[in-house]
DNA sequence: TTGAAAGCGATACCAG
DNA sequence: CTGGTATCGCTTTCAA
């Protein structure tokens, strides 16, 4: 890889004007310019972005830190990140953190060190430990943090609630999400409203984790204390498919004889059949809006929306009866 | 943050005795080592990587190239990857390909920019700009590259068309992966071997992408060309779970009617009933043992083996009839 | 309009 | 054992 130096032998100039060219600031003559042009063409050079970091004590790169990769939630919002930021001229580097406290602790560390730009955290509690370095929160958002996008929970919590009193719900159980991710209670909140308004009794189910690998002994616990369910409003789609997939399997008509809601509507939630219903969350916009939130931050842009909400939306598919018309 | 120099200042030592004790390299006495480190603790010094890596000339990051990131297989390959290489003190820059050459090459420059010290790649032919950075290859391997991680495809064909073949197929329809993807004519020669010695027929339905939005399209021509099929070897897991939605939703039973076998194991296909039948490739283990072979690279240290063949495993789930044992 | 030179924060050589 | 110093590749004053 060449460098400046050399650059400026084969050009003929001091590297000071190479680095003129390079950033165009300051003035450079248009024939020292052409002559540098050649050389950089002819060397094929392009700039070392570590040295520039250090200088500049600021890098190109951006810490991305997510909860846990393999939930299928994650890799879409990543995605979203990962176009916005390249776009603008960044580059990610990913801290899966495992609902682990360390971790994270240990990759805000690893990004202060590599003298990250700012960060993307979908993770809580991030904004503990970075002092100077722009942070933006999403999906997880506690109410404290100043940079963030998120969706309405609570009005999520109201559609999906909305969606299942609308057919007929006999026994409702509501499951929980884990007390620790910031949006379960408001989900709960919305969800409770509708029922109340609408007179509709409900239990609930408390889950205590997102994770795929908890997912079995979920499921077994959830029939064992609800035999009798026949409405679920589930607290994400891995544990909607689960309980559906459950049921299938013990000959519970879906939606007849139970019917389901999840949230979140993962790539997979269409691949099944019955399709499952469920409150679609933009998780590609959260990461794509998020991205270019925290670069606006990195170089001072004047920002509009500090805090940006996203609309969540219903997904009718065949997990749900047909709605039921009142007078 | 605090600097190398303070350091030695409060520590009342030259900076080349605390490079010292940080790296334990070269001699220091027990007093200065005391001293240097408890000035470490007092200003919660820990070095910063950029200086080393502009010093060293490569850094601890390692450049990890993914086609896709939404496709769920990658994930989970990703989040091996980032347990192993974390543990041996390296982060993990993310590239998301999304099967466009160029975006490719885009990344690899930036890699070389920021001094990485290893490449790990899911997509082909990233060994063309590489110079000496180590490279290992992941999944997709062409047979040229020299360090990689990957499964026999060949078996795991054999493995699908055994499953097949030992349940009585009347039509079978083997899909076929895209030509660009290494392992897709391995798998296929795989099944077609087993076929031909059991003297069974069968057809071939040829699929130009793995990716997520197009199965829609892919399905539905499926269901075209192939109405009478009842016995389907699916190129991944995808496209057979969105094979079994259509199934169903047609009313055709499964496995009864229309048995089908998958391919990769993710995450989902154990969450749908009927379960999709298929062969199990080791996502996680890919990356794990990729990252380990790199690392292993990156330091010089000795390898042992420099292609790394993971098994693959039948998983059987319901959507496959019962075994039926010929005399 | 240009170049010389001083850093950015760490490492490692060499002399003492 | 320890310290001074050149160096990594680039940016940015400051003078000329």
């Amino acid at each position: 890889m060449a460098t400046i130096k050399e650059v400026a032998k084969l050009a003929g100039v001091s590297v000071a004007t190479v680095s003129r060219v390079l950033n165009d600031s300051g003035y450079v003559g248009a024939e020292s310019r052409k002559k540098v042009e050649q050389a950089i063409e002819e060397l094929e050079f392009y700039p070392n972005e570590v040295a520039r970091s250090l200088f500049q004590k600021k890098s190109k790169l951006i810490g991305l830190l997510l909860p846990d990769i393999a939930n299928p939630f994650f890799p879409l919002l990543a995605k979203g990140a990962e176009d916005a930021v390249n776009q603008l001229g960044y580059s990610l580097i990913l801290g899966n953190v495992q609902d682990d406290v360390e971790k994270e602790e240990e990759y805000l560390k690893i990004f202060e060190q590599n003298n990250i730009a700012g960060v993307l955290s979908a993770v809580q509690g991030s904004s503990k430990r970075l002092k100077n370095i722009p942070l933006v929160n999403l999906d997880r958002v506690e109410s404290f943090e100043q940079y963030a996008v998120h969706t309405n929970d609570y009005q999520g919590g109201m559609l999906a609630a909305q969606a299942m009193a609308d057919r007929d719900p006999k026994q409702v159980v509501i499951m929980v999400g884990p007390k620790e991710v910031p949006g379960s209670f408001e989900r709960l909140a919305g969800s409770i409203q509708i029922f109340k308004e609408r007179d509709i009794a409900y239990h609930l189910f408390q889950t205590t984790s997102f994770r795929l690998e908890d997912t079995d002994e979920t499921v077994e616990l959830f029939f064992k204390e609800h035999p009798n369910a026949d409405s679920v409003v589930a607290s994400n789609d891995v544990y909607a498919l689960a309980i559906m997939r459950e049921a299938v399997k013990r000959g519970i008509n879906i939606p007849d004889e139970l019917q389901i809601i999840g949230y979140d509507d993962m790539p997979f939630s269409r691949l099944t059949y019955p399709g499952l219903s469920t409150i679609a969350q933009p998780a590609y916009e959260i990461g794509y809006k998020g991205a270019q939130l925290l670069c606006n931050c990195i170089e001072n842009k004047p920002v509009k929306t500090k805090r940006i909400q996203l609309p969540v939306e219903l997904v009718l598919r065949e997990s749900l009866r047909e709605k039921v018309e009142h007078e």
